[in-house]
DNA sequence: TGTTTGGTTTGACAATAATCGAACTGTATT
DNA sequence: AATACAGTTCGATTATTGTCAAACCAAACA
């Protein structure tokens, strides 16, 4: 039921927006977990160094699948994501690039809340 | 005391983040701000033509200062409003002008919530 | 079949955020 | 000085969100 769940929770790319992507980007814990996947292509969830419960890792997962930003597959007993450029960049062209440049450039990412 | 708080209110340059812009232009109301101010150069608060009560316009206003997207200035009996697209371009090169592209492209958009 | 592994789902709680009415502040006009 | 005007601030309410522990599920392997 958990895989029947995951494919359902990914919207074609008609049904994404804009403001729905840059909410999933919002978050520092998440704009970190599309910097390692901008630069490693696909990687299972477990492989971030992320210092949190699998719950929340789960969670912001569920975000970036949610909004479009991320597909996520079955491989073997791993969950392999990867970013969904190309509908990204044929429905927001450069959106994607700059934020995940932008946060490269600077690793510093404070929290926008507080 | 209004106009002090409003300086305050607006980070230097240094202290802007990139989750925090990102969440303030996450809204789809403050998306449209954000949209006509590209468009207009500057603008009163008043004359955006948004169906909303005061309190909560001032609210996106707010939240679009404290981030560092908007510059807002007495002049004279208004307050105008303005991008701080200087600063902007400089911590976050391309960020702001693909994202004003991409809804200026669609102007379908929805909410990111529910 | 049983067990480990990798990740999801549920449920609960705390923190944030959006919305609105009402009171307020500074500027200009009379 | 009194009034109008533009927008803010306050306070309360509601809706979303982030965080975590515990229970769960499917795939792989013993």
């Amino acid at each position: 039921m958990a895989s029947k769940n995951i494919e359902q929770e990914q919207p074609p790319g008609g049904e994404i927006t804009l403001p729905g992507v840059l909410h999933a980007l919002s978050d520092p814990v998440r704009l970190e977990i599309v910097l390692k996947l901008a630069e490693s292509g696909e990687i299972a969830c477990g492989c971030f160094g992320l210092a949190m419960p699998k719950s929340s890792l789960s969670h912001h997962f569920k975000v970036l699948r949610s909004s479009g930003v991320v597909a996520t597959k079955r491989e073997g007993k791993n969950w392999v994501n990867s970013l969904r450029r190309k509908d990204l960049d044929a429905l927001f062209p450069g959106v994607l690039d700059s934020v995940i440049a932008a946060a490269h450039a600077r690793q510093k990412m404070e929290s926008p809340r507080k």
